[in-house]
DNA sequence: CGGACGTTTGAGGAACATCAAAGCCTGTGG
DNA sequence: CCACAGGCTTTGATGTTCCTCAAACGTCCG
C-alpha cells in the first residue's frame, strides 16, 4: 500500500471553502456555519494506480470525494472473473452506499494516480440531521451515478464488440478532464467494462489503431470521434 | 388510454396514514404534521397492461409510487430497438429524476395491471424544504434502484444466454409479491432485458419448459430454482 | 372465418470465446 | 550494460454461441 495522507492537520473550513472542485463536490452548498458542525477531520489522500480504497462487504466508515484521477467500482463474479460496474472521476463520490448500510457494495480500485478527500460517515449523518444543505447535493450525486449506470446499461451492453468499444472510447473522451485526450484502460479492464474477453478487446483496439481511429502513447489516448460515431451507427 | 383515476377526492392525511404499502413507500417517515404541508392532492391511478405513465424527455411534473403491478423503464436506441433499463414493483418509485431535472429519462410502461399514487413534484420539493423526514426515504429509494442497476450490470449482462435467462427467472421469482409464482415477460421484453434477440429468448424459454424447469400458464410462471442455479454455475 | 400478434422452429453464417503461443516493454539483478 | 523474468498485449486457429432471415404455428378477437 503506497497511499499516503497529504495533510495530517486538517485546515478545516478554509480548506474546503477554497477547494478547487468545491462546486462539483459534496460540500458545494454548505455554508460557513455548516462547517462548524464538523467534528472529525476530512483527510486528503493520494493513491497510486492499482490501489484499493475499500473492498466489497468491508465495514463502511468513509465516503470519498474524488479530487483527481480515476477509480473503478468492481464486483467479482462467482466464476472468478470480475465486472466493472462504474468508473468514477473528478467530482464523483465513492461509497455513498454507506449512508444506508454498514458495508460497501463494490471494490474501489484506482486506475491512475488519484487524490481523494475522505469523509467519515458520521460527519455526513451529523450534517444531515443539523442542516438541510447537504441533502440537495447528495440527490444530485445520486442522480449522476444513476444516470451513468443507465447509460452503461443502454449503450455499453448492446451491439457488436466493435460498437461497444467505439462507444466506450467516446464515453471516455467526452468525460475526460483533458481537452483532447483521455486515459485508456487496460484490455482486461475494457473487457470487464463491456462484458467481452480480453482478447476480443485487444483485437479491436489494435484494429482501431491500425485504422488510425485511435492513437495511444502509454495509456494516453486520442480518437477520431466522427469515424467512431459512424462505426456505432453502421456497425461496419 | 384506458387508465382511470380511482379516487377523485383525495382523502388526505388519513388515506396516506392507512396506506397498506406505507412502510415501503416514499411517505414512510412522514408525521401527521408533515401531511398538513401538502397542498395538492396525491391521486391514485389504475393502469392496464401496456399503458404509458410518462415518456422519455417528456415534461416531468409527477413522481409515481407503485402500489401494485409492474412497470418497465425503457430506453429506445438509435437503431429503433429498445432496452429495458429496470423493472419497478410494489413500493418502488418511478420518475425520481424529476427532482433534479425537468424531463423524464425513460419511458415508463406497465407490464400488468398496475396501481400507482401520483405525487406532484412541487409537493415533494415543498416537503423537502419544510421537513427533513422525506429525504431519508428518498435516500433509501435511491439506494434501492442503484443497487438494482448494479445487479443488472453485474449479473444479467454476462454469461451465455441460457445463464442470463436463468438468472432473470430467479431474479423475477425472488422479487415477486406472490410466494411461488411470478409474472413472465414477453419474449420481446426478455430480449430487451438481457440484450439478446427475441428468437434466442424464445428458444431458451421453450427449452426450459421442455425440461420442466419452468411452468407457465398465460404469463404466470413457476420455476425449479435449484436446477436453474446449477445452470447459472455450470453453464451446461 | 380471417387477420393480427406473439411464439416457436429451422438453416446458415457471422461474431465471439477459448486455447495457445509469441511479442513487447519494464524493471531487476548479475 | 546485458540478461532475464513477469506482466500486458497481440495474433492465430478452432469451435461454439448467437444473430439473421424465413416460415409455420397457435391464440385471441373482430
Amino acid at each position: 500500500m503506497k497511499s499516503f495522507e497529504i495533510n495530517q492537520a486538517w485546515g478545516g473550513t478554509e480548506k474546503c471553502l477554497k477547494c478547487p472542485i468545491r462546486n462539483l463536490a459534496l460540500f458545494a452548498d454548505l455554508q460557513q456555519a455548516d462547517f462548524n458542525l464538523l467534528h472529525q477531520p476530512i483527510n486528503e489522500f493520494s493513491f497510486e494506480a492499482g490501489e484499493s480504497l475499500y473492498t466489497e462487504k468491508g465495514t463502511a466508515k468513509f465516503v470519498y470525494t474524488i479530487r483527481s484521477g480515476m477509480i473503478k467500482l468492481v464486483r467479482y463474479l462467482p466464476n472468478g472473473s470480475y465486472r466493472i460496474i462504474r468508473l468514477l472521476r473528478k467530482g464523483d463520490l465513492a461509497g455513498i452506499e454507506t449512508l444506508n448500510g454498514s458495508t460497501y457494495l463494490h471494490h474501489a480500485i484506482t486506475l491512475q494516480k488519484t487524490e481523494v478527500c475522505r469523509i467519515p460517515v458520521e460527519e455526513i449523518e451529523a450534517l444531515n440531521s443539523n442542516t438541510p444543505h447537504l441533502y440537495k447535493q447528495l440527490t444530485v450525486q445520486w442522480q449522476k451515478s444513476q444516470n451513468d449506470a443507465d447509460i452503461w446499461l443502454s449503450e455499453l451492453t448492446v451491439g457488436t464488440s466493435k460498437q461497444r468499444i467505439a462507444n466506450l472510447l467516446l464515453y471516455l473522451a467526452n468525460n475526460s478532464s483533458e481537452e483532447d485526450s483521455f486515459y485508456l484502460p487496460s484490455r482486461d479492464d475494457i473487457g470487464a467494462l463491456l462484458a467481452i474477453t480480453t482478447e476480443t478487446a485487444s483485437r479491436i483496439v489494435a484494429e482501431f489503431k491500425r485504422q488510425s481511429l485511435l492513437h495511444t502513447e502509454h495509456q494516453v489516448a486520442q480518437i477520431n470521434k466522427p469515424e467512431l460515431m459512424l462505426i456505432i451507427k453502421a456497425g461496419n
